[in-house]
DNA sequence: TACCTGGTTTACAACGATGTAACGAACTGG
DNA sequence: CCAGTTCGTTACATCGTTGTAAACCAGGTA
């Protein structure tokens, strides 16, 4: 009843624990007689080795950590499974840790508390500053995933996209449809928030190279990215002088914001179009189909698995950056009838 | 540079290891000054804990896994998010395991290879049978989620809903609307698929209850619940003659039949009425927003870790079977006007 | 002074696995 | 026939932590 050790099988099988040790491990100088007896010990046992002994004994636990801010969110559910394939890939287990986004708990995960569980850490920081991350002591790898912290060159390792290039694109898009007032959701007033900032940025640079004007009563603060808040925000909008496009900086405020739109009888793309990023599953069976801005999030994940794998084996160079690519799916939300023939990717 | 370890501590504190052991540790009879002296190495160094020596010798990790088929899917994100929040209020980490709903990755589950690692396991299986369950070897508590496996009593504490009834009232629902042709999308051929059969049992047990016509050719069979098994299957149902409503027995079917159903012209719920199940946030914000059955997650969750918990205390009864509450929530797609009043609940 | 009491600290042995070094036995070649 | 090699196996120490039991040191009591 009790979990057998090598112990048990040893003297089951009439052989020294070290003997059974290298059956499980595939040491090559074993006779096939003795392995053979060995092998049966442990099916009659159903013995499985003791990863807590292992990792002690080998300073490593096959683990690696994954912090987001929120499963619920889908661009994270659907990273978080990419991470899990990539890692499985390399015969790693993922834990993962939410953190809410939440300042505290991100400085939790940073601290090291699961240092001595875990091989790595592959962190999503939302409000985490620069500040923080200085103050880390950097004994368990970590590689950094979507937006780059503080000014300086940061010592860890980083995936991410272009965001200013892609918001940029995004916009122009909207705006070679025709908009002329295109508003944008997302901006968070938040100081940490350097995702939201970004985007904003090529929002802005996009709108000044078409030479749209650029009314600051079209930016609409959220406090978080979800549904609601895109529609709240929308709503606002609205009441304010409808737009005749939003950028949404993320799928689910595009979502909230459709979901207002639609309510109120406006017309998608018709009369206000809508443009998200992310490429979550959601988007594509909207009604309209959401176009939006699609980083590669599987390229986004192997690469970050990859990343870690190279510190873990010893690497120590200066740190990584990865520019993942994105590109753009032009679907129903943008495309408007009769402006020029549509580009839809997918 | 290396990790320091209580021996470290030791020698910079002056004092034995087993006294920094038990600084960490909280224990009562230690000297305010002798502990004064041991936090000060403590944060010097900035010494963590090696969890792996911690589990090894207390036979504990304080890590429980949580194996869904997929985290793409939002109702096992949200479900995933639910557990490592009850988790967490535990002390617990999650460490999750995608299975794709495959029956050999899920038999890797149950095998125990990581029983060491884990103190328990939750586990939301697809395609095991009882015979797989039976073979397994219960070292490591395991509590099911989702549907029960094989017909005998299980040794397994089990969390569920009421698929039945849920599906039952559903269907009803749909039926008291005015529905006279009610479709339904997901039973699946493959011989697990428990989930589905229930369902599947539910609007049938509605169908004759209400006196509405059971027509074979209205259930539309479908490999997986994802959108676009939802979305092809619902095309199907057209080209065979439209009907008046839809039960799916999920919100992705139903969020991908939704939008076969709007891009072909069909007015939802005014034509063709949809309801779904698991009451999944895109729900909430699609238009029309999408009538669901909604099982009580956060009390699956809960219930799930409290079961686990009570095993890993030494509990050893029989199996405990939980029967989480559901309630309907009526909501814009079988909102048909001037059939009685709204009953929307959210 | 001798003894007890109770708080404080310590040495030691586990937990289960594996790397190291060393052993005996069976070969090889000179 | 013996030194040298290879193969199969083993004893031992070790990874970092904590429970146990015992040692130590006051202060109080007889």
């Amino acid at each position: 009843m009790v979990r057998p050790r090598l112990k048990d099988v040893a003297e089951l099988a009439g052989v020294s624990i070290k003997t059974v040790s290298n059956v499980v491990n595939d040491y090559p100088h074993v006779s096939d007689e003795t392995r053979a007896r060995v092998e049966a010990a442990i099916a009659e046992l159903s013995y499985r080795p003791n990863l807590s002994a292992r990792s002690l004994r080998a300073g490593r636990s096959g683990v690696v950590a994954l912090a987001v801010p929120d499963l619920d969110n889908p661009y994270f559910a659907e990273l978080a499974t990419n991470v899990i394939e990539a890692a499985d890939r390399r015969g790693w287990t993922v834990l993962i840790d939410q953190t809410q986004g939440d300042r505290a708990k991100e400085r939790v995960v940073i601290s090291g508390i699961r240092d001595h569980l875990i091989d790595g850490l592959l962190f999503s920081p939302l409000a985490l500053t620069g500040k923080d991350l200085a103050g880390r002591d950097e004994r368990t790898p970590m590689v950094l995933l979507g937006e780059r912290i503080g000014t300086g060159r940061s010592p860890y390792d980083h995936v991410g996209i272009d965001n200013v290039a892609a918001a940029r694109a995004a916009t122009l898009h909207l705006a070679e449809r025709g908009g002329r007032r295109i508003a944008a959701i997302g901006v968070q007033r938040t100081a940490a928030a350097a995702t939201g900032r970004l985007r904003l940025k090529g929002y802005q640079q996009a709108l000044a190279e078409a030479g749209v004007p650029a009314d600051p009563s079209l930016v609409a603060p959220v406090a978080r990215w979800g549904r609601a808040d895109g529609a709240e925000a929308m709503s606002r909008l609205l009441d304010a002088g409808a737009p005749d496009a939003v950028f949404c900086f993320n799928d689910t405020l595009a979502l909230g914001a459709l979901r207002t739109l639609l309510k109120r009888g406006y017309a998608v793309p018709g009369e206000v179009m809508v443009m998200g990023f992310d490429d979550i599953q959601d988007g594509r069976f909207a009604t309209p189909t959401l176009s939006t801005v699609a980083p590669d999030k599987a390229l986004i994940a192997q690469s970050a698995v990859d990343l870690l794998a190279e510190r873990l084996s010893g690497g120590t160079g200066r740190a990584h950056e990865v520019c993942a690519p994105h590109r753009l799916a032009f679907r129903e939300s943008t495309d408007v009838p009769g402006e020029g023939h549509s580009r839809t990717l997918n």
